[in-house]
DNA sequence: AGAAATCACGAAAACGGTTTCGTGTTGATA
DNA sequence: TATCAACACGAAACCGTTTTCGTGATTTCT
C-alpha cells in the first residue's frame, strides 16, 4: 500500500528543511531554481497533494460547504443541489449533504455536526418540523459562531440571513390568473398545512388573483392534503362534494394525482377540469396528459444561492446586511391547461 | 460573534492546562474528581464541542464517505444516497457527495480532491464516460493509498473492489419471462448503448428469457435510445416500423416515452402493448397508465454499500478478499401489464 | 523517619501544513 | 579589506486535538 506522500517526507528524502519544500512547492522567491526544480520534479514524480486537513486546521476554512435539505428523493431539491454543486465546485468548494428527513431533531444534529468545523457556511431548506415548531435556535447559533447561512425555498421570518426564494405569491397569482382567463369559473386550490412557508404564500397568491379578478374566495375550495399519506381518498372525496373546472397545486404530485383522479371519474383534462402545478420535474413533463407546471428553477436557486454563500465567505468586510433573492418563477404550459 | 471554544481557552480561563482540560472532558481517571467537575461544568456552559477537523488530522480519519455519483436528479441515484446517509449517520458518518455529471474529467477531479484527505473511502457508480473509456486508473490511484471503495449499479471488472449491484440480468429475465408467460408474443428492447454494464447485463437477461421459451431473439426488436436525447422520434420510427405487442425498458423514462408514443399511435397499453420499465420511480408509479418496473432497491443498496464500506474502514485486519453483494430486484405490477 | 507508591497535573510531541523570522554564506561596494 | 545587502535556507510557532511521559506533592508502608 503506496501511503500518502508528505512534506515530511520529501524533505528528508532530498535532505532539506519542511519549509524549504513548502515554499519551493509554492514557487517562493525564497528558494533558488535549482532547489526548487528539484523538489518540484520530486513532488510531480511522486504525485504529492497537500493534506486538506491540514490546511483546513491550518487556515480555519475548510472550501466545504454544507447543505441541509429536508428530502433528497424530491426533484426540487435535487436540482438545487446540482446547482449549488456547480457553481461551488468552480469556485473550489466542496458540498457536503446532509438530509434532515423532515425531522427537527436531525436537522439540528447534522448541523452541530457539520457546524464544528466541517463546513465554513451553510445552505439550508428548514425541515417540515422545524417550520411546525418554529425553533430556530440552531440557526442562530451558526450565525454567531460567524457561520454564513443561505436559506433556500422553505425559510423563515425569524432568522435574518440571506435568502433565496422564488416569487411564490406571484406564482401562484398568474397561475391562478391563467386559469381565470382561460374562463374558468370554479378554481380550487389544493396545498398543504399552512406551517410550510411556501404554502402559505402561495395560497395568498391563489386568493388575491381570485379577489383582482371578482371571484369569490371560498375556503371550501381549499383543499388541505396531508405532504406524507398518499392516500387519493380526500382528492375523490373533494371532487364528489364541490364542482370544480379547474385546481391550482401547490406541489407536483398534488396535481399529478388530481389528474389521475379527475380521468378516474371519467372526467377529461383539460377539458372538464384543468390543472395547474408547482416544481417542473419529470412527473409533469411525462404524465399523460402532461402538467402545466409553475417552474421554481431549482438550478438557479442552487446557484444563487451557492453564490451568496461564497461571496460572504472571501468577502473581507463582515456585511451585516442581509439580501434576499426572489427569483422568478415561469409557468409552464402544458396540456393540462387550454392554451 | 461568539467563536467557538476551544481546549485551549478553557485551559487559560479555569488556569489549567490544555492535556487536563483533555483528560477531564474525558473523564480520565488521572483528574481529580472536582477539577473534572469543574472543567466538565464550564465546558457544558459554553457549549464546548472539539473540533473535527483537529480531530481528522489527529487521529488520520474524517469519520466523512465521499460519494460520486453521475448525476443527482435521478431518482434511482438519490434513493441510494438516500440509504447511504441513513446508515453513515447511524454510524457516525457524514456524507460528502459529488456529481461527475457522467463525465469522466469531473470524475477524476472529483475524486483526486476528496483523497487528499476530506474522507475515508468511497462509494461511486461510474459515469457514463468512464464507462465508455475504461479508464479506472484514478480508482485503482485511491486503492492503493488505502482508501476502500464501494462500487454500486455501474461497476467494472477491472477494479477488484466491493460492489452492490442487483441481479440486473435475472431482473430482465424475469420481466420477460412476465411477458411471455403473459402470452406476448413480439418483444422489444429499449436499452441504452452497451458500455453501460447494467444495460448489456439486462440485455442479456432478455435474450436469454426468450431463447429459454424458444423465441427468437432478433436484433431488429432491439432499440438502442440515447441516454441523453429527449427525442421520441426514434420511439415512433420503431413502432412504425416493427409490430410488437411487448416492450421491455432499461429504464424508466424510456417506458413513460414508450406508454407515450403507444398511445398517441392510438394504441392501448396494456391490451395492445405491454410494457415494463426497470427503476421503480415516482414516474412509474404515477403515470397513466401507471408502469410495472423492476425494483432495484435503491435505498438498500446504498445502505448496503454504506455498511461494506465503513465495515472495512473499522476492521482491524487488512482483508484483501472483496466481496460483491447481490441484491435481488423485484417485478412490481402495475397497469402497463396485463395482471 | 525514610522509602515507595500513588495522585494530579503539566510539558511536549505528533498529525501536515504555512509563515515569520533568524542566520550563515556569498558577492558587491566603499 | 572591511561592510553590507542579497540570497538561500532552516528553526520554530501555530492551527486544535490526543496521548505519552515526566514530576512534584502527598500518602502509605516499613
Amino acid at each position: 500500500m503506496k501511503k500518502k506522500i508528505t512534506l515530511k517526507h520529501i524533505a528528508r528524502e532530498l535532505e532539506v528543511s519542511i519549509s524549504t519544500v513548502s515554499k519551493a512547492l509554492k514557487d517562493s522567491a525564497e528558494i533558488s531554481k535549482d532547489t526548487k526544480e528539484k523538489i518540484q520534479a520530486f513532488a510531480k514524480l511522486y504525485n504529492y497533494r497537500p493534506n486538506n486537513i491540514a490546511l483546513s486546521l491550518k487556515n480555519r476554512r475548510t472550501k466545504n460547504i454544507g447543505v441541509i435539505i429536508p428530502e433528497i428523493v424530491h426533484h426540487f431539491f435535487a436540482t438545487v443541489i446540482r446547482g449549488i454543486e456547480k457553481y461551488a465546485n468552480n469556485r473550489g468548494y466542496n458540498v457536503i449533504i446532509c438530509v434532515s428527513n423532515e425531522s427537527f431533531d436531525k436537522e439540528v444534529i447534522n448541523m452541530e455536526m457539520l457546524a464544528n468545523g466541517s463546513t465554513d457556511g451553510f445552505i439550508m431548506a428548514l425541515s417540515a418540523e422545524t417550520e411546525f415548531k418554529e425553533d430556530f435556535n440552531h440557526l442562530r447559533e451558526v450565525m454567531e459562531q460567524g457561520m454564513p447561512l443561505v436559506l433556500f425555498d422553505r425559510v423563515t421570518n425569524e432568522i435574518d440571513c440571506d435568502k433565496v426564494v422564488i416569487d411564490d405569491r406571484e406564482g401562484a397569482y398568474s397561475a391562478t390568473k391563467k386559469l381565470i382567463n382561460n374562463g374558468n369559473k370554479r378554481i380550487a386550490l389544493f396545498t398543504t398545512e399552512n406551517f410550510f412557508s411556501v404554502s402559505s404564500e402561495r395560497e395568498e397568491g391563489y386568493k388575491q388573483a381570485l379577489l383582482d379578478h371578482n371571484y369569490e374566495v371560498s375556503e371550501n375550495l381549499i383543499l388541505k392534503l396531508d405532504y406524507i399519506d398518499m392516500d387519493n381518498k380526500p382528492i375523490e372525496d373533494f371532487f364528489d362534494r364541490e364542482k370544480v373546472d379547474a385546481v391550482l397545486c401547490v406541489n407536483e404530485t398534488f396535481g399529478i394525482r388530481a389528474i389521475r383522479v379527475v380521468q378516474e371519474m371519467g372526467l377529461k383534462v383539460p377539458e372538464d377540469v384543468s390543472l395547474i402545478g408547482f416544481t417542473n420535474g419529470f412527473l409533469s413533463k411525462y404524465s399523460y396528459p402532461s402538467l402545466t407546471t409553475v417552474d421554481q428553477h431549482g438550478g438557479d436557486m442552487g446557484e444563487k444561492a451557492a453564490q451568496m454563500l461564497i461571496d460572504r465567505l472571501e468577502s473581507e468586510d463582515e456585511n451585516e446586511i442581509y439580501e434576499t433573492k426572489v427569483l422568478k418563477s415561469t409557468l409552464i404550459e402544458r396540456e393540462s391547461t387550454i392554451n
